[in-house]
DNA sequence: CGTACGTTTGATCTTTCTCAATAATGGTGG
DNA sequence: CCACCATTATTGAGAAAGATCAAACGTACG
């Protein structure tokens, strides 16, 4: 029985530092309310005061900021995947939460939240594990951006995401394609929707995706992980250290 | 009398999270072996087992990763900032952190900062907020190599470190001039030292910075923070949230 | 079935990289 | 204190990845 919204919550912060039966059955005790949201809703205003945290339960949200260069999605968050837990302590000072593909989310008070951390200890290291964690992938990103081409960095945030969703459970998801659209990779990547098409092109040509389907279909994830020399190991997703 | 060589590191967690004199005291108490280090000596090993916490008492240091297209400097680490506080609960799966000039860090042992973490609500909130605000820096960096330009990322790194030093009191450290080099420069931003170096030069053309002067000294900051439209909000300096 | 949005294509332009040679710098031992 | 060596910086010419612009083409959804 694996029915409550808040399943795939625990079932995150599990993959980041373990938690026990209590722990898990406090956090499904939570308090929450559901919203239905569409492509390029907002999850989180930038700047919005006293956020709510925000849990994505279907779909894909993204976090922006801006330059006058252009935009920049600065991290992607996926069912299960708190998309602020950052606000718990720190001000609410960037960028707006914008779904990118049409979805559901849970809204969790921060209060709620800060009082659990302060009971249970686990609850507390794993706040702490699930922002470290993120961090963490940030840094990658970086040098995704800095250090990679085009290809190489779209084979490597296809790789990371299909990793990130079967670490949720949800490898079946996006099994017949990724649901996002060229610009929203592109602002991802750093890059242009016409250079990510052509890249995408290449790709089909190489047979790495299916050609011209439009969520995107991979069908050689071997060559995938090989052309950027994936390493899933900054995500973090081995139960991390033991005890204490 | 502010002589203790961990003063700094409690002025960095305070100026994210306020702590309470007991707290501070307690931090001053823990337990710790300094080590001077010399330019690209490592203060940290990557994959490194059983990592202690190092805080930087000195100098400069920073965090990379590797890819087949080069090296990145994903973090950068000034006096009084923790190097690796995510290595309390997350195992070292990320690069190694090398000083990038001569220096001296202290290392203190990942148990007993976690012990501490445990008895203190307001040191453990000041762990999650500066790891936090760490995630936020690196977010803002990927917005930097992301959407901005070779002179706007540089200009907007200079402004991030001269406010990342004022933040703790040591604003004359480098009025002198930023002492990293043409290579370590091009590594944070995504650039080759060449290019950096034809940066510079157009920097020292208008003005900005001293010409052909090897520590790197900043002559018109008003300039350089419109350069590159510098917001510190994202650098979560003002003492967050209050309360709880 | 038309309108809005997304994709594809081609031509051209910029930014930045690459390579290589020369010059400057800084630290070290004599 | 000076000469030497390794490292870093500068300069120039050529190449490449990706941006930009604009038009044509698809596709989905009301």
């Amino acid at each position: 029985m694996t029915s409550h919204p808040l399943d795939l919550f625990v079932r995150h912060l599990d993959s980041r530092a373990r938690l026990g039966e209590e722990d898990r059955q406090a956090i499904l005790g939570l308090p929450y309310s559901i919203e239905k949201l569409r492509t390029s809703e907002f999850a989180l205003h930038a700047g919005e005061a006293h956020p709510s945290c925000v849990i994505i339960l279907r779909g894909i949200a993204g976090r922006h900021r801006h330059s006058d260069g252009g935009r920049q999605i600065v991290s992607v968050h996926l069912p299960g995947e708190p998309a602020n837990l950052q606000h718990l302590i720190l001000e609410n000072a960037e960028g707006g939460v914008q779904m990118l593909t049409a979805g559901t989310v849970a809204a969790i008070p921060c209060d709620a939240l800060a009082d659990l951390a302060m009971e249970r200890p686990a609850i507390s290291r794993a706040f702490f594990a699930s922002v470290a964690a993120e961090a963490s992938i940030s840094r990658e990103w970086l040098l995704n951006t800095g250090r990679r081409d085009g290809a190489q960095r779209l084979a490597h945030l296809m790789c990371e995401l299909a990793v990130r969703l079967e670490a949720q459970g949800l490898s079946e998801q996006y099994r017949e394609g990724l649901p996002l659209k060229h610009n929203q990779l592109s602002d991802i990547l750093g890059l242009t929707p016409v250079h990510v098409g052509r890249i995408l092109k290449q790709f089909a040509a190489k047979g790495l995706v299916s050609a011209r389907k439009r969520p995107i279909a991979v069908s050689d994830w071997k060559q995938l992980r090989q052309l950027c020399a994936f390493d899933p190991a900054y995500l973090h997703l081995s139960k991390a250290k033991a005890g204490s």
